[in-house]
DNA sequence: GATGAATGAGCTTTCATTCAT
DNA sequence: AATGAATGAAAGCTCATTCAT
């Protein structure tokens, strides 16, 4: 019963955060969402911000469980970067919820400045843990595959993986406000699945031969 | 004088927009930092959504503006491609104050249904026909590129935009957060542009020949 | 507990409007006196001007029910004409609270134009329907008693109900003027009693005869 | 010149103080229907309740002026009676703008307490000192007339001047609201300058009998 | 655990007033 | 004398948060 309506005033704030922006929501109309009283939701979070630090880290931490599971018993780095943006497929496609993530990451988190208490600060800095982790993931998947010759080795891993977080989450977003506010994107769930496995191919090496173009050099200095 | 005041008091916005996001900006901070009174904001935008309409619409018609200028006497379409988006990291590296509307536009706007005057709703519209405009020259370019075999037929132009724009945007966005807010980015901005101009080449085709793998196609029904 | 606070409120706004002007008062002085925090106040009534239409809503409607009830066992026309002011004077008698009323009704209504909301519209309704209804109570005796012959025919029923309202307002408002900012009216609730009971003798003709003085002409052109 | 801009001032802004109350009426629309800039405001007056007072003050100013003119010649309480209210008659029926005073004097003047300078102090006793004259006039004339049994005694002076007065007040202010807010009045200016007349009729004694019903007693206590 | 009435800090917005020109 | 850009106090209003029940 308890963790029920935890997660229904999670749930609510998912799709209020998403429509609104994390501001202009509510807690009246999260509560009213939920189906409880205003005051349960401070019994269960801390405060409004510790609300929306729930649902981030919730999604991140769920992205990870299931790469965990995913990746598992897959050994080729190209094979290992696919299955990272399967589990972005698959999350966002489960179900409309999912799709509002999209929403809330792109909004991005408030100054840190804002966070006033101890746990605050812990639950954000859990976030930050789970986002490295998500991000060394896929890096070093990309890493992996640059120096085993499977996937093209002129750029740096965090740019291969920006392009391809990038243009998911732009593609995604397009969806989710085709979904919520009817503004036509003019391709389906189906066209974004397609681009990012494109994508990837563009960025692999076929398994015979080895690259030779210019490579990026990890050892030059950073700007 | 009075021009001057008011492209400070834009100016002040962009940037703490940017930092807090428009939800988090306050007027009072926003007149603080164009060294004016709270009052005078007021007398130069209707209210504070007025003033991210007005950085929104200022930067969009800015970057349909310049596109014009440089597109002009370019007739090749992947050439033409090139071009937007030289225009994109012209205007982002021009200055520390343009890199915040990379910050600003991701925030997207919020619901339409806030704008209470006509005169809000105009700009909106204003808004919305400029983004048009924007979408509609890279998807011509894209088009016409496709069908002169220059550009790869497999994927949409909506879609190779979104890819475009939406890595673009990530990356840019990573540069911002590294000096607004201390996160490392792990890449330079000749990183983005060399990514970006390696994405192009990704999507376009040898001049010689023409590619012959499976096309999208147009007159499918779109979901 | 809750009607009580509600009640408090509304009669704290009765006294600052009548004290201040509906213009000067201020929400922070009426939930002062009140006892209440200024947010309390929004939770009650949708804004300042929902407070003004309620006060005024109020006082109508009670003036319409106490008529109902005093006018149900009389017949006589020029009784029944008493029985309205009579009406007033037990309302404004009764407390010093209800004197307020007159303060406030004297003021009038604020353009309409500022009516933003629905529900304040439908308020403004109620209270034009709840004044039509007074009006025409008051109208429809007049027009009875020229009838039967026992109020006199030289007046429209509209100008006998301006002159026997607009004077017992005027004077009732000075008694308020009296007793809220210590400027003397020079007379007392009992001679304004009189002067009203004096005034509709005036306008009474004697049981026995019929007047035959000129009778202004209902069917005339109305200018 | 001077005197021109000025007397343009005053007349927007008894225009614009009649139309939304002074509360809400702007020195900005003030200026703009003068035809003057928002700052020459307020070199002719202190402030915008200098304004206020000033648009009073020329009013009963006026109606005093026109009195001392109007009964120079007159001896009989009755014909100086009537005569009162012609000037109110002549004055409101003028023009437009005059009928607008009739909506400023109802709204009345804001608490004393809010006068901060000598000035205004000054100005503020000026009117309450021609207040009082224009109401000493009419009660020494009532008075005189009931000494000289021309006029009813059993009412008091005050009364029957609140009587008079009330009952015009009331009735041009219909006459206002069906001019500015469209309300159907149900009468015309004539056919309120006969009320008038009536009433004043209602309350004097034929020449040849002295009335003998019961009379008010001038020595009375006040309550 | 659950409620929702009550609080009050903090925001946007208005506009009388000032003052450099 | 006349302007209108600039100021900032003061108001209405919102809503996260608290707490008695």
């Amino acid at each position: 019963m308890k963790e029920e309506k935890r997660q229904a005033i999670l749930d609510a704030a998912i799709k209020a955060f998403a429509k609104k922006g994390y501001q202009y929501a509510t807690i009246e109309e999260i509560a009213k969402e939920a189906g409880v009283a205003k005051g349960l939701v401070h019994v269960y979070f801390e405060n409004k911000l510790d609300l929306l630090l729930s649902v981030i880290l919730l999604f991140i931490e769920t992205v990870n469980q299931k790469n965990r599971e995913r990746l598992a018993g897959r050994t080729d780095p190209v094979d290992r970067l696919r299955g990272v943006f399967e589990t972005f497929a698959e999350l966002l496609s489960q179900s409309q919820k999912n799709l509002y993530w999209g929403h809330i990451l792109r909004e991005g988190l408030p100054q840190s400045e804002i966070m006033k208490s101890k746990r605050q600060r812990q639950k954000l800095a859990q976030i930050y843990q789970q986002s490295s982790l998500l991000q060394e993931t896929i890096d070093s998947i990309i890493r992996d595959g640059q120096q085993k010759g499977r996937i093209d080795p002129s750029l740096q891993p965090q740019i291969i993986r920006q392009i391809l977080g990038g243009a998911s989450q732009v593609m995604y977003y397009g969806l989710a406000l085709e979904r919520h506010r009817k503004q036509p994107a003019g391709y389906t769930e189906q066209d974004v699945q397609r681009a990012i496995s494109f994508l990837i191919d563009k960025f692999t090496c076929s398994l015979g031969g080895r690259r030779t173009g210019k490579r990026y050099d990890p050892r030059a200095k950073k700007g």
